[in-house]
DNA sequence: ATTTAAACGAGACGGTACGTCACGTCTTCTG
DNA sequence: CAGAAGACGTGACGTACCGTCTCGTTTAAAT
């Protein structure tokens, strides 16, 4: 099939190399800030060479971008949640779910790397795209499989607009978070919330 | 203010040098883009010697913000608005400013600098509280004095946050701008304001 | 010789790899010029993996040194011609061998792998060795017989060192070429020839 | 005058650097051997940056060829030797001169770095033509002027051309130096003259 | 109307990192 | 099981810019 058609490359793949890099990408970003993240020195505090980073990946974007998937795999038993809660109260799934984002998001070695990759992503297309095919996208499908089950349940006006929902409601968290606009704290995330569920409810 | 802190070491100051470098900037931006602009490149094409940007701007990121400013104060007569559209229509008044931030965000002479800019500010606080309090601040205060009269107008429900109003209202195009999520379209911020507006209007 | 020292390993050697080693090695030299002359680059043209050419030669000289033994063993019927012509006209005798060598090293894709081979051995005295043994002896051995021959015909003064008889005749041949002092003619070297034996000649 | 036509570049040269790198690349040639002489180790340990080296030199045998002019201008007053001796013996003279290059040739710090620029040079014709130009035509045209003395002394005959001349008496000495061919004696070169003399005379 | 001190253009300098090349070794798969 | 294929750690290449530092040379102020 098509995995064995990519095979005969990537078979001979060091994955104790690939592994040591992604680690030593984040340790780096983690410790000294994204700004002092250099090929050289990943390569260096990986043990390896530089040739290896660059046979593999076009970037240093790339490197965290596959970094940050290995920590997200890393996560419980290596597979990704598949859905969001769905408790049939709308508001209260998703104010769990965004507590658990801000949580992350305060976490500094979860943060950094992100953020660092947000910034590589502004003046990297194919990198965004990529990004976005693996790893925003399942999520943003996620997200809209829940509102869409809402929608039916009659917790949501059938007329919105489920991707400009979606904005409305983690868009204002991703901003403050990437461009530090404030605290990220649950009381924020609530009303924000509150004031979008508000806008879309069905109308009597 | 900035000005006057340096006042007496400015007086010397070559405004044809200052305005050719930052005129270099915009143009080497627009041309090759944000990753391919150096100081060296930018004093090359402003015709003068390195240290001359190097005495008056701490950063690449410093000289966008100044370069973008004076695009922004040679709009008409040199003094910039001080307020936002007041029909007594909100909606209306509020699609005419996006329509125009949409037109203005397809520009590339203005987008990009302005992309590059967004970029170098989340790797730089300062230079993003600089941003802040020069550019930002006036337009964001613009924002919320409309809506506070809108709110006393009985168009917006009185407990609604204005902060958050300003997020939900103007976010999505920003976030779709610069993470080059979609079109800028008009119908698109017709939507999310409509979206948007629906949530804050007065409860019967 | 060399061949028995390494014969118990030679027994498996691909005799095919070898000559298309040797071969790729000296079109190479010819084509790019020795600078441009990579392990990795005769590997691919002869079509073989790096480590068949580490296995059985210790740096590129050495694959030049055999590919030029290869060279001279191809001539005729396979044996070295073990002596000079002896007519008993030794300047005659010898402006045949000089024309036969000016000749020679006015061949491109003998002369430049052999001026290759050369600098390689001014750098690496076991190259040297290898080459003195192999190839520079036996030459040098059968000029000796030649002029021996001739001393005891009374052509040469007995008192002649025949060392530096050969390095009188043969040298300035040798430097004009390796240095590229000059054009390779007859002329010159029938003009050092002459100038070298009237030096050697019994004095009455 | 045109001293100062080239000036406004090199005029800025630093020249404490450039003594500091000419120093360096014979220190090192003289320790560790050409072949681990590298651009990277003569400016660390010249305690310059690579690129000052590049600014200013074509190659690492360009450097060499400078650090080798900067030792023989740095012997006595500053000022090349303009004559060999002439007592009017002839073979005394060159004797003497010849015992001085032995000597030369014997130690090390020159000798390392003068084989490594011959090696140099075998493969970089812009290089050998500068060496030429600037080492070895002085040197060849002080020669050529004793033995024309000698010549119109009737210490040799009239005949002889005295190119070829040179090349019999320092041709042996270099060849033996350069391919490492025996010993460096008095006692040789001695022989080689006196047997190039032999052959020079004038016949009676 | 001179002086004089700064800002200026030019660009050399010590550095850091880039992305590439080739080295010589090691590993995997194939004929 | 030798050999082709090629990944690997290593180290040097030559280049691009960094930010600092002289150099003369304007140039505008304070004499």
């Amino acid at each position: 099939m098509n995995a064995q058609r990519r095979a005969p490359r990537a078979a001979r793949r060091n994955e104790a190399a690939r592994r040591a890099i992604l680690t030593a990408a984040l340790a780096l970003t983690a410790q000294d800030g994204y700004a002092r993240l250099t090929i050289e020195r990943i390569a260096v505090k990986a043990g390896t060479g530089k040739q290896t980073i660059y046979r593999w990946w076009p970037s240093k974007g790339a490197v965290l971008l596959d970094a940050l998937l290995m920590i997200s795999e890393g996560d419980g038993d290596g597979t990704r949640p598949a859905e969001l809660p769905d408790t049939g109260d709308l508001e209260a799934d998703l104010k769990a779910v965004l507590h658990a984002t801000v949580s992350e998001l305060n976490t500094p070695e979860i943060s950094k790397p992100m953020r660092a990759l947000a910034l590589e992503m502004l003046g990297d297309d194919v990198l965004a795209a990529d990004y976005r095919q693996r790893l925003e996208r399942p999520v943003k499908e996620m997200k809209r499989r829940r509102l869409r089950r809402a929608q039916l349940a009659g917790h949501l006006a059938p007329e919105v607009d489920l991707d400009v929902a979606i904005e409305m409601i983690w868009g204002p968290l991703r901003n403050r978070w990437l461009h530090r606009e404030g605290p990220l704290t649950s009381s924020y995330v609530d009303t924000v919330l509150k004031t979008a569920l508000d806008g879309m409810r069905p109308r009597p």
